[in-house]
RNA sequence: GGCAGGUUGCCCGAGUGGCCAAAGGGAGCGGACUGUAAAUCCGUCGGCUUAGCCUACGAAGGUUCGAAUCCUUCACCUGCCA
């Protein structure tokens, strides 16, 4: 197999930190290499920052690589530590709820098929779940020692701060016996993940040397941020951007990278799109000439929302998007154009009888998550009802206000759309 | 187990009896400018039937006309000692 992917993903940005990078060459070159990439299942869903290191086994998967996506049912019981302090625990049911949900995003993103490169899914806590804590202290905790564990950035910092449990401490010894496990029974010889998990690829790279003598490899991700450094994926509103669509439309998926800085978008086409270079290198001269076309951002969005939901999905997105941002009349789209496109947006259902005021609407529709917040927003100036400021907060829709199919078009700020569908009765 | 310190709004963090829905900063939100960018400036930022009321400063009680602020107990965290 050919050892250029590691140049593509040098290219795009993709290389952090790894281990010996001429040792990975060769073993690239020497045949099918199997890697793997863990996802612990710490929400109900995947987020935008995990396709990141998902595509990146699509990458190597497509290189000739075989992939292994892990889904942590174990790992997700126990919490990677992080600087902000001791996580709480889930309980099992929901870790096992989540787990399941992971693993149904992760299929997605990898061929399965019987052929040398066909993708595996496993979840750690097959091979966990049965261990004697006898077991583990004797046959992980051993090979660790608690100098090394104690000199790891996070441990000092949390050390430092507010503590760790010995629950989270022992969060290493699990995610490498992880990759023990994959060397042995799939001879899995490369992990990546983000930064963050280098101290944790490495903690399996140094068990398996120790344990197998053999030296396995390790290449992380960069931290993605945005033009200001701040953390990726973080949707207008703070929440994150998920990948499950009940929680995160596809719409509002596409709207949030329609959205990303001039000064991200070319780092993120590289991130999370398969698009070859040329055609990035375009799209760069495109934002650079012509930024107020945003045909970056366009692409970015378009490209993404079809990885994650599918070319439908994204047909139907960009028809909304078009028809609610378009500078055209609301009044002249039709009922049919109408009705589609605030299918993507959250709607609410109203009706005249009730005499609904433009905070009932705001409310509604949950574009404000409050009276309070409606009335904030029409007081600043934020609220829109077709494209039409309102300026009173005892404003109410009359019958001559609804657009085709009995549409009103609620709008917050300059993007936050959803359609009320009123009955005139 | 003992002693000391801590637990404040989305986050950080001030506040040690009334002037506290709680300083300041960050994030978020709206406006102006623009390009559904960035930067900047302005405004806003618990809830409600909004000149008033309700909920809130780890939990539960108590003192007081009045408590985030004082007392008691409990929980959790941190440090030192055993």
């Amino acid at each position: 197999m050919s050892t250029d992917i590691l140049d593509e993903l040098k290219w795009r940005g993709l290389v952090a930190q790894s281990t010996d990078e001429d040792a990975l060459r060769r073993d690239l070159a020497a045949g099918v290499l199997t890697l793997y990439c863990g996802f612990d299942p710490t929400a109900p869903s995947l987020h935008a920052g995990n396709l990141m290191p998902l595509l990146t086994l699509r990458r190597f998967q497509q290189a000739g690589a075989r992939p292994i996506a892990l889904a942590g049912g174990a790992t997700g019981m126990i919490g990677d530590p992080r600087d902000v302090g001791e996580r709480s625990l889930h309980d099992l049911d929901t870790v096992r709820t989540w787990t399941e949900r992971v693993r149904g995003q992760l299929e997605r993103f990898v061929e399965f098929d019987d052929s040398p490169t066909g993708a595996l899914l496993v979840n750690n806590l097959d091979w966990t779940s049965q261990q004697s804590t006898l077991e583990f202290l004797r046959d992980v905790g051993k090979h660790f020692r608690i100098g090394d564990m104690l000199g790891r950035e996070t441990v000092r910092r949390r050390l430092a701060g507010d503590g760790m449990s010995y629950t989270e401490f022992s969060y290493l010894l699990l995610q490498s016996q992880d990759y023990l496990h994959l060397f042995r029974r799939h001879g899995c010889r490369l992990q990546i993940g983000g930064s963050d998990q280098w101290g944790n690829i490495v903690g399996g790279v140094d068990l398996i040397h120790r344990v197998e003598g053999t030296s396995v490899h390790a290449l992380t991700t960069p931290l993605v941020t945005d033009g200001e450094g701040r953390k990726f994926g973080k949707s207008t509103g703070g929440g994150n951007v998920w990948l499950d669509p009940e929680t995160t439309s596809p719409y509002a998926w596409f709207q949030y990278f329609v959205n990303v800085d001039d000064a991200s978008v070319g780092r993120y086409l590289r991130y999370f799109t398969m698009l070859p270079r040329e055609e990035i290198e375009e799209l760069d001269a495109a934002t650079a000439e012509r930024p107020h076309l945003r045909a970056a951002q366009r692409r970015l969005a378009e490209e993404t929302t079809t990885l994650v939901h599918g070319e439908r999905a994204t047909r139907q997105v960009v028809a909304a998007s078009g028809a609610l941002f378009g500078r055209g009349e609301l009044r002249e789209l039709d009922a049919s154009t109408l009705t589609a496109a605030l299918a993507e947006t959250p709607t609410a259902d109203a009706r005249l009888a009730d005499g609904p005021t433009v905070l009932d609407l705001l409310v509604a529709t949950g574009l404000v998550e409050s009276r309070g917040a409606a009335r904030r927003t029409v007081s600043e100036g934020g609220a829109y009802v077709n494209n039409a400021k309102v300026g009173d907060e005892s404003w109410r829709p009359s019958a001559e206000d609804l657009l085709p199919g009995g549409w009103l078009v609620v709008r917050r700020g300059k993007r936050n759309l959803a359609g009320v569908r009123v009955a005139s009765a």
